[in-house]
Order: structure tokens, then C-alpha cells, then sequence
DNA sequence: CGGCATCCGTGACGATACTG
DNA sequence: CAGTATCGTCACGGATGCCG
């Protein structure tokens, strides 16, 4: 049985069709990073409900969004995955984030906050402080690691191998820069975060001047 | 009393609880060609319900997506217009537009088509046409004209100024070539579209080459 | 005619409990 | 750990009615 669809021949429409259900985005913004499992999903979803998410995975398989792989040794374990037309959303979640950062000012009571959800609004600040050039930024929260690249904008889970620069802040202060409260030139200055390397783009990150 | 909301503290799920519900990025995309009444909505929408529609105008004019604008000389006759934070989705309507191009294949049975949906698209494959150059262009279908600006991509209703190309074709043949199943330039040869105009934007539309 | 409000049937969603 | 089963609630879609 289809699922209800907006029936109109629009690109637009069509991206809603498989989209446009409530935590889809979601799950796209959190697999962004890599593999998840379904409890690590659940973690970072708060609000979800376990059938829902049971149901988006499925749907999300169905519409090639996601392939799951089993894993590990023996057991029902599995990992969920964006295929190309999954990370190929990674322009659409952009775009929601540059939009929505300027609606994240305040922190409401019942709000809650994970580490990487501030990795694609950090890329796109970062990208600007390089002046569109790309490079590979690492992030250092007390909720983890995970890394960016710039130019295209690309995010994954834990430490980079060779990153041009890293930034170690809270992430209240990842909130601030995110939302524009803050630059990290700012932040760096008011002490609330670092910015390691010798690179250019370390430079233009910390607003300090690099030598080349 | 607030609405459903994710509680997340994530410029992404800011976004969404804004945009999230059914139907409003469609209403978007609609007002992202200039103001239209109601009953204008409520014709290109097809499928939505009046008092949805309803619903969602009021919701997004206490979200500032929208103003609202009495019209004409007496009567209850009004606008509904984007704000500066309904245009800046832009951005995040046309990458929507891009990633659903690919899933435009089949023009179901029960679909519903418009001219006016494939402004965005159109404007997305003339851009890469163009080479990143910016231009007016043009698009006259059956049901309706309307102009495209390339860089950044802007959408109007109605002829252009001074257009630097102009485009008449059918809205099967737009279809074909926002999904990208044929470009302009195979369109134009096979004699489905015309390019008029004798700018070098005119000649990259068409494949012909045009002395500057 | 434009701009809704009301009523109603269906289906999606959210919370909790339960199972392999 | 990874879901399924159950159930109450609410959003949506369709039809109709109202009112300036």
C-alpha cells in the first residue's frame, strides 16, 4: 500500500513525498555522521517513539535512503546507513541548518542537546572564517569527537588523521557560534574555546595571523 | 499553546518545527514566485483542504514566514507574502528541488502538474548551463510565464524586464529536462523548446554558439 | 466570490508494555 | 538489544455551511 504522497509532479513535492514525514530529517541528520544502530539512534533522538523509528527505518530502506548491514559477530545486531541518494541530503540538511540556526537563540527548559548536532551548523560558520576554502576541521565536545570538511561540507564521527585544525569548546559555546551569538575568533578570545594548528585555516579560525 | 515541537536544541530541528508540517514548504514554494491570494493557493495546492490551508497561513504568519496584505479597493480580498525569513528558503526549497529532480521519472496517473512547479528545478540545470554566470531568463510555458534569475537562483511571475534569454517550451518537455531525461540544448534540436535571445546566456541554453 | 469554521471518518503519532 | 503489540490522541482530508 503506497504511502500518502502530495500526487503532484514537482521535484519539490516528490522530495516532500519521502521526506516530509515527522523525523525522517532526523535520522538523516544523525546517520550524516556514519553508522548508527538503532539504539544509538533511539539515544539521539529523544522523543522518539520505538515504533516510529522502527516504522522510518523501514520506509527509509524502502525508499533507498538506508541500507542495514548486520554486525557483529552472531546476534540481531544491525547498522543503518545512508546510500548515495541518502548522503546526497547532505545539501538539503545543510540548508535546513543555515536557516534554523538563526531561530536556535535560546535553549528552551525542555530542550535537549547532543554534541554533533552542532557539527553541519559549525561547518557552515567554519566555511565562512576559510573564505570557501576547503580543509579538514576537527571537534573536540565533552560528548565527543567528530570532524568536518569544509568545502564540500562533509561530517563524520571521532578524530580526523590528519586535521588542519582542531577546536575544543563546550557545547554551550557551540551553541553561541553556531547561532551567530558569537564568532570563534570570539570565543577563542574570551577563552571559552581553543583553536590548535599551524595551518592557514587555523589561523583564519582562531583570527590570529598564520604565516604560510 | 505552542505546537508540537521536537524539544531539540539543533538548528535542524528548529528548522523542521517551523517547516516540518505537511504542507508548508509547498506553501513556500508557492509564495517564493511573489504574493498570491487564497484562492490562488488553495488552486495550485491541489489536494490540500480549506481549512488546512487556513491553518497553515495563520502558523506561518505567527512564525513570520509570511505577511498578510489586504488587496483591492474594498472587501476582504488579502496577499500573502513572504517575509525576509520566508525568502531566505530559497535555499532550502532549491535543494529539496534538486535532490527530488531525480525521483521526477514517472508522471503518475493521479498527479497533478503546474508550470510554475518547475521554476526552481529549471533554474538549477539553466545555472549549470550557464556555467555559474548570473542572467535573466525567461520561461514561457502554456499555463503561464514567468522569469528566472540564475545566480543567486530567484523566481518570479510574469515576463522579465529585460530578460537575457527567453525560453518557450511545453511543461512536458520542462519535466523532462529538470529531471534531467534530456538537456535544453537536445530539447531545442529536437525542436520541443526555443531559446530566443542573442546573449552568450542565450547561446549556452541553446548549444549554439553566439559571438559576445 | 473570498475566507474561513464545523463536522466527521481515517490514519499517523506518542507512550507504555511486552517479547525473541 | 532490537524491535512488536496495544491503545489513546491528534492531525489530516473531504464535504458542507456561513458570512461580508
Amino acid at each position: 500500500m503506497p504511502r500518502r504522497s502530495y500526487d503532484q509532479f514537482c521535484a519539490i513535492a516528490r522530495a516532500l513525498d519521502v521526506l516530509g514525514e515527522r523525523w525522517t530529517l532526523l535520522i538523516v541528520r544523525e546517520l550524516l555522521g556514519g553508522p548508527r544502530r538503532y539504539s544509538d539512534l533511539l539515544a539521539d533522538l529523544p522523543g522518539i517513539s520505538t515504533d516510529v523509528l522502527a516504522a522510518r527505518l523501514r520506509e527509509m530502506e524502502g525508499d533507498e535512503l538506508i541500507t542495514r548491514r548486520p554486525i557483529g559477530t552472531r546476534g540481531t545486531a544491525s547498522a543503518y546507513e545512508l546510500t548515495g541518494a541518502g548522503t546526497a541530503l547532505t545539501g538539503v540538511v545543510e540548508a535546513l541548518a543555515g536557516w534554523g540556526s538563526d531561530r536556535l537563540e535560546a535553549r528552551g527548559a525542555t530542550d535537549a542537546v547532543r554534541g554533533h548536532w552542532f557539527a553541519l551548523p559549525l561547518a557552515l560558520r567554519f566555511g565562512e572564517l576559510a573564505g570557501g576554502r576547503d580543509g579538514v576541521v576537527e571537534v573536540r565536545l565533552e560528548e565527543g569527537v567528530f570532524h568536518l570538511g569544509l568545502a564540500p561540507v562533509t561530517y563524520a564521527d571521532g578524530a580526523a588523521a590528519r586535521p588542519d585544525a582542531v577546536v575544543a569548546t563546550d557545547h554551550g559555546t557551540a551553541a553561541d557560534v553556531a547561532s551567530g551569538r558569537a564568532t570563534l575568533p570570539e570565543a577563542v578570545r574570551a577563552g571559552r574555546a581553543t583553536v590548535t594548528g599551524d595551518t592557514p585555516l587555523a589561523g583564519a579560525l582562531s583570527g590570529r595571523a598564520v604565516a604560510v
